[in-house]
DNA sequence: TTTCCGAACGTAATCGATTTCGATACTTGT
DNA sequence: ACAAGTATCGAAATCGATTACGTTCGGAAA
């Protein structure tokens, strides 16, 4: 390997200068400088991030935490587009990326620990169970981090937004004359509190009343637990005609008991997922769904964190709300009186 | 943060004596290795990573490398269910995992490079252009790898069995009486090469001949191009009764095709996937498919890559064949006489 | 008593790069 | 010609941990 000392001795010039005239520092001579990054090219030199990082202090590596309840880690579409997302943010800064976890070979240790033992700069802390110790504990220490879908009070965040993207949904359905609109929502996070919130303020300001067993609770990305809660909702005597699922994957598990029971989206049932996931694009007859912009979450929260890491003084932190979009789709029909 | 320096100084040892302590070098005394752990313990002292790699020479990281044409980069299923198991074996054994890429930051690098920029202990390269100059140069370093899906000369690889699986899919929709087969492939990888060359073989050994029209090619992860693909198919003459797709998100596109001309699964056309993704089992008609092991060839990957750069003296090259498995699914009619 | 040996611990170099504080030589002003 | 300023470069400390080698000391062997 050639360092910095390698070139020092083939220039004749101390390691300081080939060091100063490497990182453009002022106080060299331009021909020198010029002659030394001739040289070090020549030879291949590569700086050492590893010796670079112990000298200042700062690694140029980001830390990403990620856990999933349903352990399909990575296999998760939404969050494995926000991280391609904040990996392509993050290297376009010179920045790296590591994963976060516990237990680290031998080493027992929590999520603190583990940011702290690889010198990571900052963490982005992504649909995790923010209730847990170790979570918070990482949040409120002295490593930045920006949260996404969470708030930790006076802490960075990017958000999806939940509450619109669910109200432009109703308002979507309710445009095409749907009153009885049942909504599958997931496990009680804060996502989920936002959805159900939005879900029924928007439905009061259309002046519509959804009875209680119009609202049916499952679990996010997981088929089987949608279609047991469909299911629920066509034994109703007074089936909705319209139902709202919460995401596009869990869509699938409806589908199915629909077509089961011999229930035709669009005709007989209108539906609706969440997250605009490639699958729902492709599916025919294409999914109505609200798309959550993941690339645009990645690339700020990615950005958020490397404003507090670089420029701490002048950082105040913030919430990000990251519009999404609504696809249309086939899946919701129009049933207003004349269509 | 503690450093072995405030060890030392609370203990009235060297820092030497601290460092031999905590690694349980037998030259320190028990009562006085037990004390140091002890206060170490009290003092909530953690190694530093970046100072032991400096050291030792040594990251305890591996990158991982993965480029997608189609740039959905982590968004891929498959890949990224590799990378999760990769990264739980890594952890398992207290190696974290860095993104391999070009150009991070404004230094302009290739794989090569940015692996030795970052210090890392060894590269898993996964889904890439393996005729690219740039991953020719990555394996053929002083960087121990490991691929996936491909071999290079006197390298470890990680191989899902693809001759066997195509194999394995032939034979069973054969089994169910299926003589006119047609198959859409993927663009020219090895991959493509090792399951056309078993399709024909097997066809061979059933002494079915294919003929050239029931060969399609179109692109992996690409549901229009299998559409077409799948168009074409359907205005032939003389229609095959089963077509076999290159990927089961590509059968995405070719059931939607299928669909719009009113040709029903797996009444009118018999069809299968390939790669077992999630989406293939909660589907219905349950998808006839060959799921690939990701989850053992990212674990393979990782203990083939871990056993080179722990014990490089014993190691020797091997190809790791990775079975996979049929999914039988619902999508292949049994048209024997009788049925 | 002298010598030798092993247990236990310390000294100091080392990994590669950065940076503070000088140091030197050369200019410029007066 | 002398003081002051400037441009250019080097010496050495530093980041945190590891380790080859040296030192000290008590006890056993001669």
């Amino acid at each position: 390997m050639v360092t910095i000392t390698d070139i020092s001795r083939r220039c004749n010039v101390s390691r300081a200068t080939v060091s100063k005239a490497l990182n453009g520092h002022s106080d060299i001579n331009a021909e020198t400088a010029a002659h030394i990054r001739q040289v070090a090219k020549e030879m291949g030199y590569l700086p050492n991030a590893t010796a670079r990082a112990l000298k200042l202090g700062r690694s140029h590596n980001i830390g990403v935490l990620f856990v999933d309840k349903t352990s399909s880690g990575l296999g998760h579409e939404y969050f494995s587009q926000i991280l391609e997302s904040v990996k392509q943010e993050a290297e376009r800064s010179g920045y790296d990326i590591t994963f976060i976890s516990r237990d680290i070979g031998t080493l027992h240790m929590d999520y603190y620990e583990h940011a702290k033992y690889r010198n990571c700069d900052g963490v982005i802390v992504a649909s995790v169970d923010f209730t847990d110790p170790d979570v918070i504990k990482l949040v409120n220490s002295d490593i930045p981090t920006v949260t996404l879908d969470y708030v930790f009070d006076s802490h960075s965040a990017v958000l999806s937004d939940n509450v619109s993207g669910m109200a432009d949904l109703v308002r979507f359905v309710y445009g095409r004359g749907h009153r009885k609109i049942a909504f599958i929502h997931g496990e009680p996070t804060s996502v989920t509190q936002k959805r159900l919130a939005s879900f029924h303020k928007t439905c009061g300001e259309l002046g519509i009343s959804i009875p209680e067993e119009y609202v049916e609770a499952a679990t996010f990305h997981d088929p089987k637990a949608s279609g047991l809660a469909t299911r629920r909702l066509l034994a109703l005597k007074e089936r909705p005609t319209c139902i709202l699922y919460p995401d596009d994957f869990s869509f699938i598990g409806g589908m199915n008991e629909l077509e089961k029971q011999g229930v035709s989206i669009p005709k007989d049932m209108s539906v609706a997922g969440y997250d605009g996931i490639l699958l729902s694009q492709v599916l025919r007859p294409r999914l109505t769904t609200y798309r959550q912009d993941a690339e645009a979450m990645g690339r700020e929260a990615a950005r958020q964190l490397l404003e507090i890491i670089e420029r701490p003084k002048e950082w105040i932190p913030q919430q990000i709300m990251i519009p999404g979009r609504l696809l249309e789709g086939d899946t919701v029909r129009d049933i207003r009186q004349g269509f």
